[in-house]
DNA sequence: ATAATTGCAAATTTTTTGCAGGTTC
DNA sequence: GAACCTGCAAAAAATTTGCAATTAT
């Protein structure tokens, strides 16, 4: 859990408004979250926020390298900050999503001859530790 | 490129209706496409075929094995028919989507304890040898 | 013959846009 | 103070639904 939205913020040159700051938040907390699941939130503190809003500041902070898109079979997109490389478990009984590190062999291992790699995106669908115990 | 969608469906329990086949044609042709993009293309052929009808069969594909979704950054999903495992190369310039096999190496680094893996989706973005060359 | 499927039009849901007023730096 | 942001309402785009007519098995 990141601090410090503002600096965030203003260090990939968006101002740092309050709305900015609550929807940092809210995806910061939840770890991924969807558009919805933001408004949700953030609306208990701020009832005048709009969807609208978070849909601008969404779009805006991808091509501003502050947030990234995770798009999920099934299911609308969610939403994670932007952090290191990474990959996905998603439980497809209760839908949460976990972070694993992405392993040296595994990466190594999906090196691909001519194509000029820039980001692996990795989904593990399956069945969750706590799922597995019911 | 397979001959025979009436025997898909029918195998997949699925009536094999004109539509069907003609989705499946334009889905196994394009290799990757979207909604929209089967119906420009099927509606060459079948005028009346209605974007409903699409909605309706990618849904009862998906849930019948036939297709799978590929949920892309920062587009609309494409579908393409069930095969076997494989990942995707995604070209960031001209947007194109290559298979690739997933070897074995890499399969076996991706094994995350505590978690039952039923399937790993992987998404490689980057650009594609002709883009390149370009 | 039966049950399933289609196409249409309408409804719903999701996302985008324009702009007046407010805020950040 | 200038440029940028927000919230609203309205528009546009995407997806779903209900139902009468048609089609597959």
């Amino acid at each position: 859990m990141i601090k410090n939205y503002i600096t965030l913020l203003q260090s990939n040159d968006l101002k740092a408004t309050i709305q900015r700051t609550s929807i940092l938040k809210s995806i910061d907390q939840a770890g991924h979250i969807s558009v919805d699941e933001i408004y949700e939130e953030v609306k208990e503190l701020h009832p005048t926020l709009s969807l609208a809003t978070i849909y601008k500041n969404i779009t805006l902070m991808q091509e501003n390298n502050v947030i990234v898109e995770v798009p999920i079979n099934g299911q609308k997109s969610k939403y994670e900050l932007k952090k290191d490389d990474h990959m996905h478990l998603i439980c497809q009984v209760c839908g949460t999503i976990q972070d694993r590190e992405i392993r040296p062999e595994a990466k190594e291992a999906l090196v691909v001859e001519n194509f000029q790699l820039n980001s692996s995106k990795i989904n593990l669908y399956g069945v969750c530790q706590s799922c597995q115990n019911r």
